[in-house]
DNA sequence: AATATTTTGTTTGATGAATTAACTAAATCA
DNA sequence: TGATTTAGTTAATTCATCAAACAAAATATT
């Protein structure tokens, strides 16, 4: 299997049987378990193209056959299933002050976990520890490997694996992706964190029948989004679609690197969150987190979450003003999209309904009110995981067309 | 030839025929003209291949043999055109005060106008005007119709054909295409006047080769806009991708008739620009259009668009203002969606370098420096018949696969 | 209990769209 | 004049889906 046909091209007999080949295991992996009769109603198809396929599904190891079903009447079918532990993948999440991996089964289920902190490496040093965290994974490998699977900040090339830059590394144009193919042998995917953050939302929802577009606001030091059109990443001309943290959303703001005044990133991350809890918290000897404020330590957002987990009644005013900056963002990409789903996820995610809630109220103060009542925004309930299991949906998509 | 594949189905033979097909008429459109050696170099296709499939293009008289090309060497290649005569489109624009029609070919020359005027005609009779309108041009046909292409403010759900609100009409839930299908026989394709815009932008744009995703702003009496992804129009989840009109600009701005403050509509339309040009030419006797304004009429766009021809020193601010806005609302836009092209459409367009300026140094100001010099914003050279060549568009795109 | 019915999954032959390869046509090159 | 090159057609081949018949295994009916 191989990748996805491209569109003004023409079309021959062998994407045709390619394009059924995956849509058959698409429907099995949806279905799971599921019959050859029954595959032949859903996809349209004949039972005997069903049975040829399912042959070579089988001949490949991806699929199983688990038995026989109990039907009223009629010879009993025979249920297929997805055979889920026929490859593993690797999948990277080269967050900003450590580089996560892990290993895993074709449902995106983790079997192993390695870590590696990279606080000052950078550049070319980078890429070792990348190497170092393939090696280790592969070694632990039981089964073939499908791919590698790479979510990292910054701007990334993804059809040519090009990393054009991502600045907390001090990478640019560094070509990753076939530096990786090269090293293993094995096909690399890498795209943006928020990006993928939204792909894993989006193939990894339980209700994902019905949503085909939905955007994916990923909030922890940095601000980025992700946008799925029709089950696919948008990657926007210059590959940063998505890109809002640096929205002006407050002109009279503070100034950020990027030389504006007020973007989002400054006024609503995890970061912005430290800065001004710390203020409040040092002003207000009342606050859980007073004496640390004052001890001169820049208050950790893990700090600020456990105070307000306790009821600390000074961190809902922070957390709210972020959540307006954050919902006055939002509102520009519903009322210019028209997409009805929107996320919330990254590590300030973790404060709950005490975030969502400033978000919903700021977005529906500003959108279109005939449009209020299609608009649903939630916390992503995918947790800390949420990148690489879209880097794992990014390999899926691709070799096998699980989408 | 009928609709395009949907994505989640089974392929088959038939869906590979239909598809080369509509890829050599593509080409043969683009390329016009070329030989069928050319195209089998072009498409990967072979010279049988070609050769059958153009055989019947030439059936349908949609290709046209036009004589043999001079080359160095070898038998002399026999030139396809692609025939823009053999068939006519019926394309209506349904503008806010008065529709207008057009007979067109297929490469979207107008042969015919038609404008009824329908100031206080809503709902129901204005549907009838609809069906006058057709009547009329389908009475000056001369070619068999290939399709009716209708572009209209309000939110529309094309595949359908429903028109699911259009408030300056009265329409609601509206099937105006089964109505007109059911009358005239005929293929009928509906979308709304900002997003057909866009699309005519893209297909009748000279540098369409590269160009696969752009957004247009259509900024008249009211504003909206349209967004192209990959070459087709993107409608949101509820069919109103890029209604941008009442995304709120300013919070502390004049009150709409949807209940928000500072719309972008209230502050940056036609509307907004001759409510505050009254205001200052009432103000200032040096203005061309003081007496205008203190006779209490209402100035007109096209007042003050002469005025400002003749160098009006007082029209300048005023175009400069809601330059300003639109800029701010567009810089939301790119940011977010990463996308290269914008055009500026309607009739405020009219004004020229004078609102595009302002509008690209608001964006700039606003955006991610990085990607500032990726943006290109230029007024649409589409002029006053954007949304019938739009409306023809669709229906060449969907009867005919040209994109 | 024997037979009919229903449903599953396989087998066999037909269909048809693209390909391969051979062929004809018409020009230039040597 | 004959060789070479390129264009376009024709005939045979390929192969993925389909259609229809068939075998297998259950329940339903008599």
């Amino acid at each position: 299997m191989n990748k996805v046909i491209s569109a003004s091209q023409k079309a021959t007999r062998a994407q045709t049987k390619e394009h059924n080949k995956r849509f058959i295991l698409k429907t099995i992996y949806e279905r799971d378990p599921i019959s050859r009769a029954d595959l032949a109603r859903l996809t349209k198809l004949t039972r005997a193209s069903i049975s040829n396929v399912v042959a070579a599904l089988l001949e490949e190891n991806l699929v199983h056959e688990v038995g026989l079903a109990k039907k009223s009447v009629g010879k009993p079918p025979t249920l297929l299933s997805f055979n889920k532990s026929a490859r593993q993948l690797i999948t990277l999440d080269l967050a900003n002050d450590q580089f996560r991996g892990c290993l895993m089964n074709l449902r995106g289920d983790i079997t192993d976990r390695v870590k590696i902190s990279v606080e000052e490496q950078r550049g070319e040093s980078a890429v070792d520890k990348v190497v170092e965290l393939i090696e280790e994974l592969k070694a632990k490998a039981t089964e073939p490997l499908l791919g590698i699977g790479i979510g990292t900040p910054g701007v990334i090339e993804p059809y040519r694996g090009v990393v054009k830059s991502a600045i907390n590394l001090n990478w640019s144009d560094l070509p990753l992706g076939d530096m990786l193919e090269e090293r293993f042998d094995i096909p690399v995917y890498i795209a943006n964190d928020a990006q993928l953050a939204a792909l894993a939302q989006y193939l990894f929802s339980p209700d994902k029948e019905s949503i085909k577009n939905l955007i994916l606001v990923k909030v922890g030091r940095g601000i980025g989004s992700g946008i799925i059109f029709g089950g696919e990443i948008f990657f926007g001309d210059g590959f940063s679609a998505g890109e809002i943290g640096h929205v002006v959303v407050d002109p009279n703001g503070k100034l950020c690197t990027c030389g504006h005044n007020g973007c989002l990133e400054t006024m609503a991350s995890t970061r912005a969150l430290s800065e001004q809890m710390t203020q409040i918290a040092m002003a207000n000897p009342s606050s859980k987190l007073h004496d640390k404020a004052r001890a001169g330590h820049p208050l950790h957002s893990n700090d600020i979450l456990q105070a307000h987990q306790e009821k600390d009644f000074t961190v809902q005013p922070v957390i709210e003003r972020s959540g307006r900056f954050l919902g006055g963002a939002i509102a520009h990409l519903v009322g210019a999209m028209n997409i009805r789903h929107i996320y919330i996820a990254g590590s300030m995610a973790r404060f709950g309904d005490a975030l969502l809630e400033p978000i919903r109220q700021e977005v529906f103060r500003r959108s279109y009110p005939a449009l209020i009542n299609q608009i649903d925004i939630e916390i992503s309930d995918l947790g800390a995981d949420i990148v690489v299991l879209g880097a794992a949906a990014l390999v899926l998509n691709f070799e096998l067309g699980i989408v």
